[in-house]
DNA sequence: TGTATACATATTGTATACGATTGACGAGGC
DNA sequence: GCCTCGTCAATCGTATACAATATGTATACA
């Protein structure tokens, strides 16, 4: 069995997380976790600490770690929220990214666009995620940052039926994603804050109409009966 | 000496920190912190790992804890995004305070004007801190509370010469903060958003008036000889 | 005299053992 | 039959011992 360092550990669990491989509200146990990484408990204590103040899980005295549920209030908050620290993030990402940045970012854009060709769905939202944690770190406010990281959790979470498009006419929305990370980066390296403040709201648009249809999914056939006799055929 | 749990540990750090006693940058070493606080390396660890998630100090590998510093930089986003982050939480607060913590916010506002009137600087401070955190609370969005938090550590620590009035007409500030404040709890419950955040930013001008001193504060005297002239006479 | 290297010391990181708390299950009483 | 209380198992929390890593200092060499 592969044995983990600390940061590697953490980076897995984030993944994990991210990609609900690890559902909202599932029980962490430290026992098996430290068995499963190979360390002892210790560190692996540590790991949790950290992950529940980046706000991945969250910790209650004798009662362990859970990964961070998803409850309804939560998401109403988010969609109220996001669309204002998005916003804001873009127009500092505007001012104050740097060449290395605008390399990283368009790395990450090149790593997005090859899972989502390939169908991946779980690495296409976690290549969004890196993509978008780039824009974060171009804004360099750590305060907002703060939020932003705390929003992507929920956000990447969400997103993650995105990329498993069902219909042709889902699989061009996340074409249409790819097209919008392409104009954000060209409008951030301009440095045209409007217009990248724009494509942001778009972007976000795009992807909240298809987080409500995850949040409020498509009710389930009414017609019993039909569904009954289509299983038997089977 | 006095024994303590690991909750105490963490107020008392966190409060350490907010009234500079443990200064911006300050090397936290842990062998000592375990022996003042009387326990053991292992919860101490877990503090500290705690305190990083919530801003208060920064963790290197192999390298320890340290209070989180206030670079120039970081001021700079600070004084950048505070204003809009207030103002969302006092809007978001109007619409979702509970009576409870309507209880509470006035309570907090008791304990600060009573410190203030105390002439205790550190306490005003941090009753200063609990009442925004209440605030903060009331808004009911982990999301941007993320970063009011963080605001909040630097606000605090920044603020703490304000309640060091050495003029007559500095003291009149801090009395006008808690008639601000007053008049926040009331549009609060009034629930009168454009109010709120009327007043939110109305009492953000005159606490950052007041930083802006600290950051930049009065030249030190440069007629180097009078002074020496001064110290000999004493 | 300046620099590099090796060793000594201090501090952090990890493992393991033990103690404390919680929640569940079952026996006894009402 | 249901509720209450006590015991037991499982899990979390803490202490201590030991290993790994970094830093400071002294010494040797250019």
């Amino acid at each position: 069995m592969k044995s983990f360092t600390k940061s590697e550990c953490l980076n897995d669990l984030r993944r994990r997380i991210l990609s609900t491989d690890l559902s909202p509200g599932h029980d962490l146990d430290e026992a098996g976790l430290s068995e499963y990484y190979s360390m002892s408990r210790t560190p692996l204590r540590e790991v949790l600490q950290r992950l529940q103040g980046e706000g991945y899980v969250v910790m209650s005295e004798n009662r362990g770690a859970k990964v961070a549920s998803m409850d309804i209030d939560v998401l109403r908050t988010f969609f109220q929220t996001a669309p204002m620290v998005y916003a804001n993030i873009a127009r500092l990402a505007c001012e104050n990214r740097t060449p290395a940045e605008l390399d990283d970012l368009k790395h990450a854009q090149m790593n997005f666009t090859k899972a989502v060709k390939s169908s991946d769905a779980a690495e296409a939202a976690l290549a969004n995620h890196k993509f978008h944690a780039i824009v974060g770190s171009m804004a360099a406010n750590t305060y907002l940052m703060a939020s932003l990281a705390r929003l992507q959790i929920d956000h990447t979470r969400m997103s993650q039926t995105f990329y498993r498009p069902s219909a042709p006419a889902e699989a061009m929305l996340v074409l249409k994603a790819i097209e919008q990370h392409d104009a954000m980066i060209a409008a951030i390296e301009a440095g045209e804050g409007a217009l990248v403040i724009d494509l942001t709201l778009q972007h976000w648009d795009l992807s909240r109409d298809r987080m409500e249809r995850y949040v409020r999914p498509d009710p389930l056939p009414v017609d019993v009966i039909s569904l009954k006799d289509q299983r038997n055929a089977i």
